[in-house]
RNA sequence: UCCGGCGUAGCUCAAUUGGCAGAGCGGGUGGCUGUUAACCACUAGGUUGGAGGUUCGAGUCCUCCCGCCGGAGCCA
């Protein structure tokens, strides 16, 4: 289906069912080049690039002199004849017969030649016309509409959680204050208390959403602002909650590979260790992953929690995901039910992302009973307050249920091959940058 | 916040022990009928992040400040 509103007009990747037509292009100039009375438009349109050939016998000389004036990034609308060309990148191009420019950008700042950290993330507004990233935030594209067929495909409601809260949801991290009215709120960190809320009255619910995290970190792997996909299931238990965390896994790698190889060519994604992301995943708990890094050496000392570089000691022992589960209590957030075998121990597990990229998934079974939830309230400090409707959730036909979320950005920049976030989100983030 | 590194043309970088600030790309001008980050010739372009100091002389050494990058902690 065209969208295109002008007589004639095509976008670039439809090319191919126009061979020998006479179609418009609309968009921007990425290239030119010329060599004697021949010149080379590389014309990108959003869906794709397709080059120009100018000759100078075919146009008349005002055409010819206005396609030479063309600096990169200047909008322009060609019109020619489609034709099917080996030497063309992408196999098709247009013989132009017709050209209107309309606006000449001057010194548009990102070259073709290699370029810094700082100056493209100050350029991001400007980066993102890039082919590089172009493919990167297509794959992006791809995980969100995978993960919304996976939750729907299932049965599951999307249930959008609030931005605003009151309180926090783990008191451990930082959370962004701002004034609601006189009140003080916060951006949330988290939409998991809400789902919870939403597993009791819709069985299967997922949330997909910002969170915000006002953590001084300064990671590959992190992001101040990035978004998560949070389901929460009732009458679901930690077993089920791993084996629904894979297959999601396990679905958004293998469509990634189905729809989006030459995103990954452009990439340069070595596709051998996404092929084998098969469920099932193994799994160890927190004491197996604990004697391998202290056989490691890695300075780790049990009832810790992981270090980013205990996270990379564990995950390259696998090729696959591997999930970690049961992890001391006291680590973890106050939600967490505890395991009743091992009541130190907190029915919960992480998802380790292979080739080093860390966590990727976070969650477990909820707490239930509430008395125990109340005094672990109490013992985290939390404002009794601020948690009551999330009490009466266990005073309403409270019933096991479990959930977790998996954080876009690293999932993208694993999925990628990519060696930082950043470039994950289009408009990142970061600690000590908010533009643009 | 802490530890480490870096800051030279619009961009990416070079500059011997402290001794004439340079190259490629991009811009400009000219050449070339199949270029693939084309190529060739010519050309313009600098308060070496900022302030102070040492020295006959500082891009280079010292002090402070600013900015960025990487890592740690914390986390998805």
């Amino acid at each position: 289906m065209a969208l295109a509103t002008v007589e004639g007009r095509i976008y670039v990747n439809e090319a191919g069912r126009h061979v020998a037509e006479d179609v418009w292009v609309f968009g921007w100039l990425y290239h030119r080049r010329d060599k004697g009375k021949l010149q080379f438009l590389l014309v990108r349109d959003g869906t794709g690039i397709i080059q120009c050939v100018v000759s100078k016998a075919d146009v008349d000389e005002a055409t010819w002199q206005q396609a030479a004036e063309l600096t990169q990034e200047s909008s322009v609308k060609v019109y020619g004849t489609v034709r099917q060309d080996p030497r063309a990148p992408g196999g098709y191009e247009l013989l132009l017969k017709r050209l209107e420019v309309v606006q000449i950008a001057k010194d548009y700042p990102i070259t073709p030649k290699e370029h810094g950290v700082d100056f493209l993330m100050d350029h991001r507004h400007l980066w993102l016309r890039s082919s590089r990233q172009h493919a990167i935030l297509r794959v992006r594209h791809e995980i969100i509409r995978a993960i919304r067929d996976f939750f729907d495909e299932r049965g599951f409601v999307l249930l959008d959680a609030p931005i605003f809260t009151p309180a926090a949801c783990e008191g451990t991290t930082t959370l962004f204050e701002t004034d609601y009215f006189g009140q003080k709120v916060y951006l949330t960190q988290s939409g998991q208390l809400y789902m919870e809320a939403g597993a009791m009255a819709f069985g299967k619910v997922y949330c997909f959403g910002p969170a915000f995290r006002a953590e001084r970190s300064k990671t590959r792997r992190h992001l101040i602002e990035f978004w998560m996909v949070e389901p929460e299931v009732a009458y679901f238990d930690l077993d089920d909650d791993m084996r629904l965390a894979e297959e999601l896994i396990e679905y958004l790698v293998q469509r990634v590979l189905e729809r989006k190889r030459q995103e990954l060519e452009v990439l340069e994604r070595d596709l051998a260790p996404l092929e084998k992301i098969r469920a099932p995943f193994p799994r160890i708990s927190y004491d197996e992953a604990a004697r391998i890094l202290e056989e490691a050496g890695t300075g780790f000392r049990f009832g810790d929690d992981f270090g980013g570089t205990d996270e990379t000691v564990l995950s390259e022992r696998f090729d696959r995901p591997v999930i970690v589960h049961r992890y001391p209590a006291a680590v973890k957030a106050f939600y967490m039910k505890n395991d009743p075998e091992q009541p130190d121990r907190a029915l919960c597990m992480d998802i380790l992302a292979p080739e080093g990229y860390g966590e990727i998934v976070g969650g477990g079974q909820r707490e239930d009973d509430l008395e125990i939830l109340e005094r672990k309230i109490e013992a985290h400090n939390l404002p009794r307050k601020a948690f009551e409707w999330y009490l009466d959730l266990r005073r309403y036909g409270t019933v096991p249920h479990a959930g977790f979320g998996l954080g876009i950005e690293r999932t993208v920049a694993w999925i990628c091959g990519l060696s930082h976030v950043r470039e994950t989100i289009p408009f990142p983030r970061m600690l000590y940058r908010l533009e643009p």
